[in-house]
Order: structure tokens, then sequence, then C-alpha cells
DNA sequence: GGGGAATTTTTTTTT
DNA sequence: AAAATTCCCC
């Protein structure tokens, strides 16, 4: 241990020491703290503290897990393992799942995640006839998850005038009963969504003394990881657990508070002290990340915020270069800049791959980053966005996964029923929903007792449904025998899924199975694993819990060498030698969403701060004068944080000579394009199927030769494409171009002045179903 | 009830 | 530009 100890320094070393009693760190960016947290935990393991009396609490999983890696790897893996670590999520759900029955809450009830909640409460919302123009189910969701977190359950919200006075100035009165109808359905769906983990925890230990005393004395020693972004719901879990013993340490910078919107109250970590008798306080403030160009431009930004606490962050490191600012004219040309960079700087300094990260304020900007990363050959891995198993055909698998834990399952239920396709419609659907209310039992339970209730179907749909019933209950024998990936398996064939997925050989079909593929590998793995592990069942409940709490951020399967894409929320506690910052425009970060006060603008900054300080060695900022947002192209302004930065630590590069969008260079179209020139005729109907809105009469003619044929040889240009290559001609007016276009691509012209725009889509099922969209056009002139 | 086309909506950020 | 939703016809 000791030599572990020798690797801090002073500051470090007095919080990793210092065990008993309340304490707060407050460490800046880069700063170690990762280091502090782990080598304290073993530190006090080494003084004897019992690992079963340890809880770490962090925010990712895959945090936890590097930290008992570590952890394991100085004090031994067998008194390692029983150590409590993980998220909030995470550790609380399992404490939930023994003590369910409590709370009236079956020990295997479903996690839903945000699109569950959000069909439930778009389904009740059109149970209730509300017009869903008022009640939109994302505004309403996030409602109902903020009154979660604060804790205002429906009981509450009742008795809370205030709160059904705003609701009704907001024009939705009937806030209160969705409220309390989807908390009514979750419940008899064995359901808890994201913010019950949070809530039905602060019940469990408010309403059971002896379940909190319990809980109490078996964690005397509890740790919080990045204690900025908690929210009030945890806030009072930790109050609560850490009542007794008062050892509690936490972590956190506020100057990295970033999940207001989730709830997170940056007043935790301001008002710790005032929370404990006697907190020591310990401040982290030499960065061991960064070159003093980052940390000083970082702080010059920062300083900007009126809401924070005195902290000032510097580094011995070495000055390093300045931070380069690089504009450009559109999103596509941003991309390969950076993309461009990205290979010279490996070229030159013989990096890695995995060097780079590129950051962005949102998730749509991946898109033209992957396209110019794409045609460099550079190899990169998207984190977040639409994460594996939200995708719709995983869901679909899982769905069927869940109803065999909990057929009670609403949301799994309503996915499934009928898909792939068993004859069985929304109206069916619709009346088994009501009897069910009325019955007050579940949609399962009611089908299953179909012919005992006097609900108008048909004796065919009847059958179907009972065979419904019958399927999933065959699961569920299968499931007393079989491991997760032999269920999943058989469950994917005899449900008809791969055949659904697989019938048309479409592009997308191949995907999707490829990605159920993926899946089932995964689960194979799971299976693994779990033998490996003392205390895991190795059971489908537990993999269906370990995938509704999986962050992205946790499967590093695969090749590790690529360039990292991803939102700056996810990149919170992730450090590269070379960061870009993409996208860095007025309205789009700052987000002109969180600019309409003071404090979500401050949010905005911190984010920022959180960008800038994930660099090492090199930050790029980039910024388009120009960029397509919802399908069009608008103009933009560069943003504030990059006046913000004092700019003795800038390097703002000049731009090569500018030039707008120019479709002859830009655009895969051969030939002359004159806007000014071009007459627009009415399409005649094209001999395939097309699609052609009727409110923009159509100004233009594409004419699609009826001769098409694969050009046998693709010629050097061709590089990276489909090897099934079309010529074609495109008519515009009474131009002619001559156009080569490979399955699945899609060929764009467009010119700024006269604003034309038009797309030609192919789909690679061949020539037979040629799609052609427009756009809208103008004439001109 | 099913399938496909037409139309509308969506973009912050995530456990 | 893609996804979700509605519309419309069989």
């Amino acid at each position: 241990m000791e030599k572990y100890l020798s690797q801090l320094n002073e500051a470090q070393l007095e919080p990793t020491t210092q065990i008993d009693g309340p304490m707060i760190v407050i460490a800046g960016a880069g700063s170690g703290k990762t280091r502090v947290l782990t080598y304290r935990i073993a530190y006090m393991m080494s003084k004897g503290i019992d690992a079963f009396n340890i809880l770490a609490l962090t925010f990712t999983n895959k945090a936890a897990r590097e930290m008992k890696e570590r952890i394991a790897s100085i004090v031994g893996n067998s008194e390692a393992k029983n150590l409590w670590m993980g998220t909030f999520h995470s550790v609380f759900a399992r404490i939930l799942r023994s003590e369910a029955e409590k709370l009236g809450y079956p020990s295997n009830f479903t996690i839903y995640d945000t699109q569950d909640s959000d069909r439930l409460i778009a389904s009740i919302i059109k149970e209730m006839n509300l017009d869903k123009d008022i009640y939109k189910y994302k505004q309403i969701r996030s409602r109902i998850s903020s009154y979660k977190n604060s804790l205002i359950t429906v009981r509450a919200y009742f008795q809370n005038p205030e709160l059904i006075e705003a609701d009704a100035t907001a024009r939705r009165p009937r806030m209160g009963d969705i409220y309390k109808t989807y908390v009514d359905r979750c419940f008899k769906a064995g359901a808890m969504d994201f913010d019950d983990l949070l809530l039905k925890t602060n019940e469990l230990l408010t309403r059971f003394p002896e379940v909190l005393a319990k809980y109490q004395n078996r964690f005397k020693y509890i740790l919080v990881d990045e204690y900025q972004d908690t929210n009030h719901s945890q806030y009072l879990i930790v109050r609560a657990l850490s009542d007794k013993f008062q050892n509690i340490c936490v972590v956190g910078d506020d100057a990295q508070s970033i999940y207001a919107f989730r709830g997170a109250n940056i007043n935790n970590i301001l008002n710790f002290q005032k929370d404990y008798d006697d907190v020591k306080v310990f401040r982290l403030e030499q960065n061991y990340r960064s070159t003093k160009n980052i940390v000083n431009a970082a702080n010059s930004v920062i300083d900007k915020n009126q809401t924070k606490l005195d902290k000032i962050v510097w580094t011995a490191n070495e000055e390093g270069g300045k931070i380069k600012v690089h504009r450009s004219l559109t999103d596509a040309d941003e991309g390969r800049y950076v993309a461009s960079t990205i290979f010279e700087n490996k070229m030159n300094e013989q990096l890695q791959n995995s060097d780079f990260a590129i950051l962005y304020r949102t998730n749509a900007q991946s898109r033209s980053i992957e396209d110019a990363l794409r045609k460099r050959d550079i190899p990169y891995r998207i984190y977040g966005g639409l994460s594996f198993y939200q995708r719709k055909e995983i869901k679909d698998v899982l769905s069927y996964l869940r109803l065999v834990i909990n057929p009670k399952d609403e949301e799994a239920l309503k996915r499934v029923i009928n898909f792939p396709p068993r004859g069985i419609g929304q109206t069916t659907v619709d009346k088994l929903i009501v009897a069910a209310n009325g019955y007050n039992r579940s949609i399962f339970e009611v089908m299953k007792n179909i012919d005992k209730t006097d609900i108008k179907i048909n004796s065919g749909t009847r059958t179907k449904l009972q065979n419904f019933v019958t399927l999933i209950e065959s699961y569920q024998v299968m499931n007393q025998t079989t491991d997760v990936f032999e269920l999943a398996e058989h469950v994917t064939r005899s449900s008809g899924l791969i055949r659904e997925f697989n019938k048309d050989g479409t592009p997308e079909g191949v995907t999707r199975m490829e990605n159920i593929e993926e899946l089932l590998n995964g689960m194979k793995d799971f299976v693994e694993g779990q033998k490996e592990l003392a205390d895991a069942t190795g059971s489908l409940a537990e993999f269906l819990e370990d995938v509704a709490l999986a962050t992205d951020l946790d499967n590093d399967k695969g090749d590790t060498n690529r360039v990292a894409l991803m939102t700056i929320h996810l990149a919170k506690g992730l450090e590269f030698p070379y960061v870009y910052i993409v996208g860095l425009e007025e309205d789009l970060f700052p987000s002109a969403m969180s600019m309409n006060t003071r404090s979500e603008l401050e949010e905005e900054r911190r984010l920022f701060y959180v960008a800038l300080t994930r660099a090492e060695k090199q930050a790029y900022l980039t910024y388009a004068l120009s960029r397509y947002r919802w399908g069009k192209l608008i103009d933009s302004e560069p943003s504030r944080f990059i006046e913000e930065i004092d700019d003795q630590y800038l390097d703002i590069l000049t731009p090569p000579e500018e030039r707008r969008f120019n479709p002859m260079l830009d655009a895969d179209i051969f030939g002359d394009v004159e806007p000014n020139k071009i007459r627009f005729k009415p399409a005649k109907q094209p001999s395939f199927k097309k699609g052609v809105s009727k409110k923009d009469p159509v100004k233009f003619q594409i004419t699609t030769p009826k001769n098409l044929k694969p050009v046998s040889k693709p010629n050097s240009s061709d590089e990276g494409r489909d090897t099934n290559l079309f010529d074609s001609e495109l008519v515009v007016g009474n131009m002619v171009k001559h156009l080569r276009f490979g399955t699945g691509e899609v060929i764009k012209i467009e010119g700024n002045g006269a604003d034309m725009k038009a797309e030609i889509k192919f789909d690679t099922g061949g020539v037979k179903k040629l799609l052609l969209r427009f756009a809208k056009l103008e004439v001109v002139g």
C-alpha cells in the first residue's frame, strides 16, 4: 500500500488517508480524483475495513468496473469482490429487487426505459381523449420525471396547489390525472422507470426504519463520485444512508455540473458543508492532464460564471500548443477539416486513432464528421446516440424476454403482441387495455382468461390471443432449464422475428439480422462471464437488468483503436491527447434551448469547460458558417465561448480561400448547371414509383432511362462506391445531365442563389424498385 | 386488419 | 434527413 500512496502528491494524500467523518473533495479537472477515490478505498481496506461495509457510487458502470479492477490489483481480487460499486441506478435497483415485496412490487420488476415511458404516456393521453398537441408526451414525461426526482409523489402533487395551478396555467389541467394513471399503470405492470429506482429507494428507506437501519449498518462507509451531478432524490438517499455513521466522502467539481436537465442540483455540492457537522474540505487543484495553454484557456472561460466554489486549477505541465480555432463554410467542410488534420497528426506524430476524440453538443452532429472520416478511411466509434439496446429489433427480442420474466409488462407486450404480425390489431389491443383496467388485472391475465370475460372479440381473434399466451408460456417453461443465450436463440426463431427480418432481403433487414446476431453473441459472453462470478446467477432477469441500465460507454468491444465520437456529456471523466470540439456555433453550442436564463447559460459554459478539459496535448475548436439543420442549410455565427477564451491561448487559423457551395464541385453531378437558366416543367408521371408532395406542384422533371444497366467496370473515380454502378441521365428542364450512381446512394443537386434542390434516392432492391423523392424546388427567374 | 404512401414532427444533453 | 404518425385503400 505504501508504494501506492507514494504516487500521490500532498493534496491527494490527505483525503486518501482521511477515513472517518464527513468530507468533501473539490477536485478540479484532471486533478487525479479517480486515483484518490481508488487509493482511498484500497487504503481503507488495508486498514482493516471490511469491503462489505463500503459503498461507492459512481457515475457510470464503466467507471465502477475500472475502479474495482484497480482496487483488486492492489488489495487482491477476493477482497475487492465484496465492494459495492456502481451507479445509483444499478446499486439501488439491486437493493430494490431484494426488498421489492415490501413496496408491493414483484422482485422481478421490469425497468422501463425512456421509450417505454413515452409509449405508456402517449397511450394514456390517447385513452383519456386528450389533445395530443397540448399534452405532448415528451413534455409530460419530463414533468413527471422532475416530480419524481424532487420526491413529489402523486399524493404530494395533489396536495400542492401551486403545482396544480402551474400545470393548469400551462393549459394542462389533467396533468395530475395523467401522472396518477401513469404511476398506477407502471405499478400494475410491475415496472419501475429510471426515476422510480431512486424514488422507491427513498420510499423504502423512509417507510421501513428497519430496512434503513439494515443498510445504514451495512454501508458504514459511503463514497460518492461526481457529486455535483446528483439530484434531490439521490441526495436524500445518500443523506439517509450516511446518517448513522456519517462516514461520507463526496467528490466532485462544481465547474463540471452538466446534468441539470436530469434534475441534478449543483447546490448539493455547494451546500455540502452545511449538511453535515465538521465537514473536512479538501481541494485538488493541480491538473496533471493538460498543457498550460489548455488549463489556462479553460480557466478563462469558466471565470465568466458567477455560481462556483473558489478553486484555482493550475498545472506544472508544459506550455503546449495554442488551441487551434478553425472556421469552415459548411458542416461538411468542418468534417473534412477534422478528418484531414487527424490524418496529418497521425502521420506526423505517429499517433493512434484512439488518441483522438471528437466532441459535439448534439448527437445529430456526428453525421457530417462520420462521412469525412469514412472517406479518409479513419476508423471511428460513435458512443451514445441511439444505443444498441434501443434499436427496434433488439427491443423486440428483449420484449419477448421481458414477458418471460414479467408477463405483466405492458409495454413489452404491446410491442410484440403483433410483431411479427399475427393478426392481432390495434382495435383488439385497445379492447384488452380497457378490459384490463376494468378488471384491475394485467393485459396478459385478461388474455389468458379471455373466455371467462365478455369482451367483444370474435372467436378467431380469441384463438390468436390464446396462441400468443401459449407461446410466451412455453418460453417461461423453457427458461427454467436453459440459459439466456439458448432461450433467446429459440425465441428469435420460433417467434418469427428472424423470418420477419429476413423476408425481403433489404439492407435494413440484413443490418437488423446482424444486430440480433450481435445481441446473441453478447448473451453468450454474459453466460460465460457469469459462470466466473460467485454472486451472479446468470439468470435472464439479471441480463435484462444489466441491459436496462447499461450505458453505451460500457461496451468496449472489438477494435479499440478508433477515433472516439461522442457528446460532451458522455465525455465527462474521459481524457484524450487530441480533442476536437466541433459545431461551436451560437444556438447549437450554447444550445438555443439553453439560453433563456443565466443558470442555463452557465451550465452550457460548464459543458464547454468539460469539453476543453478533456484534452491533454492539443485542442481544436471548429465552427461552420452554415450547416444543415433539420434538412435545411442555415447560416450560423461562431459561439460566444470562443470569444470568451483569453486570446493569448488561441491560434486562430486563417481559412483557405472561401467559396460558397458549388454544385459543380461539391455534388456528384457532371456537366454544367447554371441555376438561372434552368427551366422547370411540370413533372410527368415517371414509369416507376415516386413521391411528390401534392402541396408543392412539381416544377421540374427528372427522367431516368429505362435501360438501366450496371456498368461493368467501375473506374478509378468510383473508388469506395458500390460496385453495382449505373449510368443515368438527369433531365432538368431541357438540360440533360449525365449521372452515375451506385445502388443506395443519395445524389443531391443544390444551389444557393437559385435555392434549388433535388434528390434521387435509389433503393438497393434493384432496378425494379427505384424510389425517387423530390425535395421542394423553387422556380427561378 | 394490413400494408404502403403521404404527411408531420423532430433536435439538446442521459441513467 | 430520418422517424413517427396518420391516411387511405384493399
